[in-house]
RNA sequence: GGCGCUAUCGUCUAGGGGUUAGGACGUGAGAUUCUCAAUCUUAAAACCCGGGUUCGAUUCCCGGUAGCGCUACCA
């Protein structure tokens, strides 16, 4: 074993499994990693399932899914569950050394809500106070009891830290209530759990959600009846809703949820890059980035301090970034990539596209769509055998009317009868007929574009009817013809 | 209520004692193209309020206001 003490950081991402992966815990999870990586330091995953009342196996499986979807690695697994013994006997040490005493009051319902009632609540009068011989006798006698840490009281003590992106921070010790240790089924709560286990793997730097920001008093002062070093905070800005209110299921909709992000057809970098730029800056006036870039870049110390908002609404339920910048990663894929990244969503629409296909319409819509998911509406009229119906005036072009939209169509198939169906030729066809009609280029190809695309925007004319190919292109022009 | 944190265009942000307060998204206008998209140009758009310090505050300090967080035997 090597006897130099590493000076890596061990950073960790521990979620509470009661719900699907948030993007606010996405975003604490990339942070994590983003300064893992930077620092060449360790990721470590643990599951915070102490809470055995809302933990779900369901929510396990989304986290983790949502986790390896984003594409981030981490190193090492842990669950506090498997670890409550050790727990236990922490809670106990600080018992043992006076720092704990145990509270026989029944517990708090919870549910009357009147923490805003009259002034903060401290302790339960007499049970600080309890001798250790009755604390004894009643915990013998079966008496259930809640272990709480014995906060100093009038000794002027100040609990501070230094936050790594809110600065020092301090508050006075008799502010701070006695909070509970052991639940009074003898089950560690979330701060106890979490500071030991945070001292027990070596934690560096806990970097977390600006809600615990507060929490960290108490923390530091169970580190300290642990008997270990603080590890170093930084917290987090929180993610809120354009009313300003955390973001929540209940509230907000899925759109809290990675996996809406997902299956609307964001790429995970594009995702990443967007949730980096809350609460984050590179400092360089660059929007625009690849998950390199962030990591070389990523500081704590450019980290803000401001709750960023998540622009969504029901009408828009992503962030218009998040949409400009997703297409700014699709547009940045090879075109190989793209076809591939598109394929499970036309598969999804219930187009039955082959690969081939795919491919040969990749390059005509990867600069069309924002998201994976617009892939398949965006082409549909190359997979749909029959053309949905549509309006016949939508191929009247710029002065001129029915009658031109029937000489253009017939010289159109005319003249792509005799065509090479590729590209330069097809325009090298199109254009002399246009010419032989004394048309504009643009009044010769709106319908003809209409005609086999079913609508006036799409993609450039030729290359799309190459992919068509002159069966379907010619029997679509005729169809068309027939309806004028 | 108590305690803590925060405050620059609609949104994400840069900046910082003296600036035309910068960029991006979105929005408007224009250019370009066979339509759309992309691209380019361009316009509108911000320092929460009040005091103090200072020759000078958007920037520093204090107060107010507002928002958020914590105030559980949830995490």
């Amino acid at each position: 074993m090597p006897e130099t003490i590493s000076t890596k950081p061990r950073v960790r991402f521990a979620p509470s499994p009661t719900g699907y992966l948030h993007v606010g815990s996405a975003r604490t999870f990339i942070f994590n990693w983003l300064y893992a990586r930077h620092n060449g330091g360790t990721m470590v995953f643990r599951l915070d399932d102490t809470d055995t009342e809302r933990n779900t196996d369901a929510s396990v499986q989304s986290i983790i899914e949502g986790l390896h979807w984003l594409g981030l690695d981490w190193d090492e697994n842990y669950k506090q569950s498997e670890r409550l013994d050790l727990h236990r006997k922490s809670a106990w040490a600080i018992f043992d050394k006076g720092l704990a005493y145990r509270d026989f009051t029944p517990a708090h319902t919870g549910d009357d809500n009147q923490s805003g009632a009259q002034g903060a609540w401290l302790f339960n009068p007499g049970m600080r106070e309890l001798s250790r011989e009755e604390s004894d006798r009643r915990a013998a006698a079966g008496e259930p009891f809640a272990l709480r840490y014995r906060v100093p009281r009038g000794t002027g003590r100040i609990v501070s830290f230094v936050d790594a992106v809110y600065g020092a921070q301090s508050k006075a010790a008799d502010e701070i209530e006695d909070f509970a240790l052991l639940r009074s089924d003898g089950n560690p709560t979330y701060h106890l759990a979490s500071c030991y286990d945070d001292a027990d793997l070596k934690i560096t730097q806990i970097i977390r959600g600006q809600d615990h920001l507060t929490n960290t008093f108490k923390h530091v002062l169970i580190f300290e009846g642990l008997g270990a070093t603080a590890p170093q905070f930084a917290h987090l800005p929180l993610l809120v809703a354009p009313d300003g209110a955390k973001l929540s299921k209940r509230k907000h909709g899925p759109v809290v949820s990675v996996t809406t992000y997902r299956d609307a057809g964001f790429l995970p970098q594009a995702f990443i890059n967007f949730l980096c730029l809350l609460g984050w800056s590179p400092k360089n006036d660059q929007d625009f980035l690849k998950l390199d870039e962030i990591r070389s870049l990523f500081t704590l110390e450019n980290v803000n301090r401001a709750n960023a908002v998540v622009n969504f609404s029901e009408e828009a339920p992503f962030d218009p970034k998040a949409i400009w910048l997703n297409a700014e990663h699709l547009r940045a894929l090879p075109v190989e990539q793209f076809a591939t990244e598109i394929e499970p969503f036309f598969a999804k629409a219930g187009f039955n596209a082959s690969k081939e296909k795919i491919a040969a319409v990749a390059p005509l819509i990867q600069e069309r769509v924002e998201l994976l998911g617009q892939a398949p509406a965006a082409a549909d009229f190359f997979f749909l055998p029959e053309l949905a119906p549509y309006d016949v005036n939508e191929m009247v072009p710029k002065k001129g009317d029915l009658a031109m939209v029937k000489t253009v169509l017939a010289k159109a198939r005319e003249a792509l009868a005799e065509a090479t169906f590729e590209h330069d030729a097809l325009e090298a066809s199109l254009r002399a007929a246009a010419d032989a009609l004394g048309l504009k280029a643009g009044q010769m190809f709106q319908p003809i574009r209409v005609a086999v695309c079913g609508r006036k925007n799409a993609p450039p004319l030729f290359s799309t009817l190459a992919v068509l190919g002159k069966e379907v292109s010619l029997a679509r022009i005729a169809k068309a013809e027939a309806l004028v």
